[in-house]
DNA sequence: GCGGGTATGGGTACAATTGCCTATAGCGTT
DNA sequence: AACGCTATAGGCAATTGTACCCATACCCGC
C-alpha cells in the first residue's frame, strides 16, 4: 500500500517512515517536509494513503488537505497534528480528513487509523471524537466571541488597560470590564496572558511585542 | 545502555522509543509525558542517558534539565527541540545538556547525538550549532534577559500569577514581583499581554491557550 | 409579546500588580 | 580590593483588575 508522509519535524517524520517501511504491507513512496512538494507528488504518483501534518512551513496542512480533496477525491488522508484544537479538528473533518490522530494520542492509535484509511475506512483519535462530539453537542458560538468581545479581547492582547480601550471606544471603563468578564467567563481563561496567547492563536494579534504600542 | 525518553508527544514518543528497542545497544528503561514523572524515575533508576524535549505540560524540559543537572550530575541529557530558538539553545547548552538536536534535524543526527552521548561526549545539530556560533560572535544584547528573568517570564506568560511563581519556584513573592520588575524595564514592555507576546515570539511558551492535549 | 442574548452602565469589595525605595549576598572582572 | 551585575527579600502607596451584585435597552426568533 503506498504511502506519502507530509511532516516537517524530520525526526518524527522519518521515525514513522522507519516504522511504516518495517511492515510489509506499507511502502512509502515519497517523504516531505512541506505542502507544495508534497501535493505535486501526490499529483503525479497518486498514492493511496498520505499522512499530513498540520503545521507545515509554506501553508497550513489544511489547506494542503483542501487542495489535495479537490484534485484528487478519492485519496486517503491522514491529518496528525500536534495541537488537537477544537477548530483544527473540527475542520480537518469539514475538509474530509478520512483520519485525525494527536500526536499526544498513543502509537496504536496512529496504527490502528492507518489501517482504517488504507481500506478506504475513517479514525477519530480518543481526544478527537472527544473534541467533536463536544463541538457536536455545544452551539457552534461556544468557545467563538462576538465581534464587540472579539474588539475588547484584540485590545487587551495589545496591552491595552481597561480605561483606554474605554476611551479608544468611546464607552464606559466599568462596560469594558463587564465585556472582560464575559470573554473571560467564555473562554475559561481568566489571566491576561492565557487571554493573550488566545488571541495570538486566533489571529487577532501578532505576536511581535514590539512595533504596534 | 539504559535510556529514559521524556516527551509529551506520545506518538513520536513510542517511534523514538520502538526504533531505540530495535537496536540492541539501547534499553529504554521508562518514558514519560512530562517532567516530574520522568524526574522521579531518574533519581531513583539512575539511567546512563535522557532524551528529554523542551515542551512538557508541567514545566519546561529546560527546568528539568537544571534539577537532574543539579541532583545527577554525571548523567548524560540529549534534549530534543521543536523549536530551535537562540535563546532555548543557549539556554540548553548553559544549563549543561550534552546534547541538543532540533526536531527538524535529519533522524540521522538524532543517532549520531545519541552515541556521542552515551560515550560522555557531546553534540549540537547542524542548525543548533549555527545558532550558537551567531550567539557567540554577536555580544549579548541590551535587551537580552537573564536565565532567571526568562523563567520568570515563561511562567509569566503561561498565566502564573507572582505568588504562584514564588511557589514554584521556591522564592519570597516579593523576589519575583522584583523581577518581574527588572523584565519590564529591560524589555520597555509594561504589561503582561505585551510580555506574553514577547514570550510567545521567543518561543518560551507556545501560543496555544489553556491546555495544549 | 416574551424570553434570550448582547451591549451598555453602575456599585462594592477584595485581590493583585505596579512603582519606587531599601538592603544583603554572591559572582566575575578589572 | 573595588566595582558592577544578579539574585534574593522587605516595605509602602497607588493603581488596576477581579468577582460578585444590579439595571436598562435593543434586537431576534418563536
Amino acid at each position: 500500500m503506498d504511502v506519502v508522509v507530509i511532516d516537517d519535524q524530520t525526526i518524527f517524520r522519518e521515525l514513522l517512515v522507519a516504522l511504516l517501511e518495517a511492515e510489509p504491507r506499507w511502502s512509502v513512496t515519497g517523504q516531505f517536509e512541506n505542502g507544495r512538494a508534497g501535493i505535486e507528488f501526490c499529483l503525479k504518483t497518486r498514492p493511496k494513503v498520505v499522512v499530513l501534518d498540520v503545521i507545515l512551513p509554506d501553508m497550513s496542512g489544511l489547506d494542503v488537505l483542501r487542495e489535495l480533496r479537490l484534485r484528487l477525491p478519492r485519496l486517503h488522508v491522514l491529518v496528525v497534528t500536534a495541537h488537537a484544537r477544537h477548530a483544527v479538528v473540527q475542520d480537518a473533518v469539514s475538509l474530509g480528513a478520512n483520519a485525525i490522530v494527536s500526536k499526544a494520542a498513543p502509537l496504536s492509535e496512529l496504527r490502528l487509523a492507518l489501517e482504517r484509511v488504507a481500506i478506504g475506512g475513517t479514525y477519530y483519535c480518543a481526544h478527537c471524537s472527544q473534541v467533536l462530539r463536544e463541538n457536536a453537542l455545544e452551539p457552534p458560538k461556544a468557545n467563538d466571541l462576538t465581534a464587540r468581545q472579539r474588539e475588547i479581547l484584540q485590545r487587551v492582547a495589545r496591552g491595552r488597560s481597561t480605561k483606554e480601550i474605554a476611551v479608544e471606544l468611546g464607552l464606559s471603563a466599568k462596560t469594558v470590564s463587564n465585556h472582560r468578564l464575559q470573554i473571560r467567563q467564555r473562554l475559561g481563561l481568566h489571566d491576561v496572558a492565557s487571554l493573550t496567547r488566545y488571541a495570538v492563536e486566533q489571529g487577532l494579534v501578532e505576536p511581535a511585542a514590539g512595533g504596534n504600542a
